[in-house]
DNA sequence: GTACGGGTTTGATATGAATCAATCGGGATG
DNA sequence: CATCCCGATTGATTCATATCAAACCCGTAC
């Protein structure tokens, strides 16, 4: 069924990072009009998943990066004990899989969260192209960077604030991704359920139901299940930055 | 001072990639014997820091990643608040400064934990370069993709474990690190402080001190200070495994 | 319509680790 | 040798959040 689907649009969507509208977020972003076509050479574009549908699974074989065109993506890790741990969301224009690029295999799942349109760059093709357009491997080097320092961004989120604060950050994130995106950095709707946030956030997933409560008996938000509106932005940064424990 | 010795030793170290005993762990792992040459032209070998120098500072402008040649290195954060976030200890063979390749200033503070010696690759020369040795530039990706992992790993234990696991964890990672360099595995001196593993860990020093003898008393560690022996390794993974709180 | 089921919310309790406070140890300094 | 100082340790108390348990909501199926 999928497959089917796949077949019938990938010639259709063929060659159009001339035309995506995400060219300003995603690799093209750093691509001479000229050399775009380049790109689009080595992309397939239009592989559609459905909520729930794996994109690619931890530890088989190391092919591919993603770009998000729409919808959104979860990647996790399972431990040899079995647990999972939600490493991050990916929202359209994003690239996943850029933890892989070290092993034969994939270091993590990549789930769609809902209906999701992803565009597919193999790695060989790419790590080619890359040495030939310096501004497309700086660009590369620049994702990556992002990454490392986003992990950092997660660490520090973790390591020394409370619930109330990894909420509000999470909620501020997405924020302004929304924005980057040309919607709404006010209202939207949540792509992932509590149980992701909480997994991600370290949290159970009780507190990050209690924070959501609180929040909106505070005025900072008002939530119903997944669709949120941010009814207090300065607020909620402030209480991204309000660290009460720790903190020498 | 650390000035004279450096433009004293810059010449006699110059160019020794070659006969250097890190070879196989740092970039030139990824570079034929033909091709060292390009390497060595473009590092600036053998600089000398004191413990607690900077070797680079956040937010001034990013030049260079640097490679650990002997000593260590820790790598922070300071947020608006001015908190502040270890988010990484570096080892010889390692590199530090991936995580600033996004931006036109570092991302962090890299401070010497004990006399170090480093060697320093110009990005700008290190991306010409990589643009044109296939294998140094999937050397960089590999790298840059096992920092994002690092990251993720992090993570994983910043939200689902115990203290006990976390600083389980730590030892663990240190053990593996000497090891990969021929040095003992199982008796090491720790280059970092109490202080530095707690904020790492996202804890307080008071409980990475308490974990410790409690460790010790477990017969899992002998402890005097910074210098550590894992008595027992077997159980240590297995501390580092048994995540008792959250984990449905 | 009613029954089912997953995700979400709410409540009561237990607990691991932070915090506060004090002591200890050991290297540097006078 | 005594003093100082800073990092490390130990103890007592507090607190945020996990955990356990139950109710709730809403879409779907029957």
């Amino acid at each position: 069924m999928a497959q089917a689907i796949r077949i019938k649009q990938a010639p259709v969507l063929k060659a159009s990072c001339h035309q995506c509208s995400l060219s300003n977020l995603c690799l093209p972003l750093a691509v001479e009009e000229n050399d775009l076509d380049r790109l689009e050479d080595i992309v397939q574009q239009g592989r559609i998943f459905n909520r729930g549908e794996h994109i690619f699974d931890q530890s088989t074989p190391f092919r591919s990066c993603f770009a998000v065109r729409s919808g959104a993506v979860k990647t996790s890790i399972v431990t040899e004990g079995g647990e999972e741990q939600v490493t991050g969301f990916f929202m359209p224009g994003e690239l996943v899989g850029l933890d892989s690029m070290s092993g034969e295999t994939y270091a993590c799942t990549a789930r769609a969260l809902e209906r999701t349109s992803v565009c597919e760059f193999p790695v060989d093709k790419l790590e080619e192209l890359t040495g030939k357009l310096p501004d497309l491997q700086h660009h590369m080097y620049h994702l990556m960077s992002q990454e490392i320092q986003n992990g950092h961004q997660l660490a520090m989120l973790l390591s020394k604030s409370t619930a109330e604060e990894r909420i509000a950050a999470l909620l501020l994130s997405l924020s302004s991704r929304f924005q980057r995106r040309r919607m709404s950095p006010t209202q939207f709707s949540l792509p992932m359920a509590r149980n992701d946030i909480a997994n991600f956030l370290g949290l159970a997933v009780e507190t990050v139901s209690r924070v959501f409560t609180r929040f909106q008996s505070q005025g900072l938000i008002r939530a119903r299940g997944r669709e949120v509106e941010l009814l207090d932005i300065e607020a909620l940064q402030l209480a991204a930055r309000n660290g009460t424990r720790q903190g020498h």
